[in-house]
DNA sequence: CCATGGATTAAACAAATGATTAAATCATTT
DNA sequence: AAATGATTTAATCATTTGTTTAATCCATGG
């Protein structure tokens, strides 16, 4: 493969450091030496931190949704195989980027404007048509409490993921395969829970 | 009420500015300020901005297991009465204190070792209690499971309350009753999951 | 071959930040 | 009221940190 250009050296290694440590923990001298570039550079190519957050926030937040809103918004896909197929891709992604939830949670709430327009996707198209089909599948449960849970279920156990292995429920060699078994029994919690 | 000692107040102050912002984004400045106390009384009281940031964990943290192990445990409180005390208990504190479980959380990640000892009874005491409990009321699930579920359904509002109301779920002010409804709910579906 | 311009580097700067000091003040005891 | 110890204050220190500058490198086109 292709060797990295110095900016995607400078992204890859920022988005490490700030989903891992957070913005204020994170210095740019060691973003610089995690991608081993000088630190000038950071500024010639980002103007400043501030700006080469926003955009490690950016592509980090485009890679969650990217996986939500179109299956969401399809009509031509069944409830049950978008609560199975969300639900596959999120447990796969979220095992390969752990840190992701709290960052973007956390983010969240610190930086609210940020994220308006990078969602109003979701909040224009996928809710009419899940409203439909919940109808359609005799579930009485609000839109709201249909993603709350959905979302819950899957990605508690990574958010709280610290809290699950030290309190010795999990062991840590066992958490992929804790998160895979919880995967496969969403839809029959989803269905039993809005019966 | 009494007016709070210089020590007191450091710790309300720094309390508020950790959970909200984390440890890097909270200089000793702005707890002082907050404070509205010397800069040199932070660490003549607590000797440094270190040494007070875990005296604010330990505090906050114990706020959280105090309402949970004790429970858990009691081997005369039945799985019912555990499940619907600890949803209204977390409910109420966590709309006192939003920002606690991502700052719980976070904080998790980043310091294990500070939580070991502190969660210890937890493992010792809840996990053999609720074994029995569940085995009783015919459920199936693991102890695993079942405290994921019950804490996932509980907290996760919480924890992504910013997208839940930025994505227009759910509007601001309707929060808490969002989470209440939700409350009233858990030990059914906490049933209908394990039937 | 070298001149041009982007890419890279080492060094420096200014502000921010955690910590310390020494003196001043306050409260309590003698 | 004098003495003593605890508390508070303003000033300062040493380091860290984000950013900038000026010099140098290096590939490319004339």
């Amino acid at each position: 493969m292709e060797p990295l250009t110095t900016e995607q050296k400078i992204i890859k290694a920022a988005s490490k450091l700030f989903t891992q440590k957070g913005y204020a923990a994170t210095k740019t001298r060691e973003i610089a030496e995690e991608a081993d570039i000088n630190l000038a550079l950071l500024n010639y190519y980002f103007g400043s931190k501030e700006r080469l957050y926003k955009e490690v926030v950016k592509n980090n937040l485009g890679m969650l949704l990217e996986v939500m809103i179109p299956i969401l918004s399809d009509e031509k896909v069944s409830l049950k195989e978008k609560v199975v197929t969300i639900a596959e891709n999120y447990t796969q992604l979220l095992l390969e980027h752990e840190e992701l939830p709290i960052f973007i949670l956390n983010e969240w709430t610190v930086n609210e404007d940020l994220f308006v327009d990078i969602t109003r996707d979701a909040r224009l198209f996928a809710k009419p048509v899940i409203e439909k089909q919940l109808k359609e599948n005799g579930m009485e449960v609000s839109v709201d409490d249909f993603i709350a849970n959905l979302l819950s279920l899957i990605m508690f156990s990574f958010v709280a993921k610290p809290l699950i292995v030290s309190s010795g429920l999990v062991e840590e060699g066992e958490f992929a395969n804790f998160v895979n078994r919880r995967k496969e029994k969403i839809w029959e919690w989803m269905t039993k829970i809005n019966q």
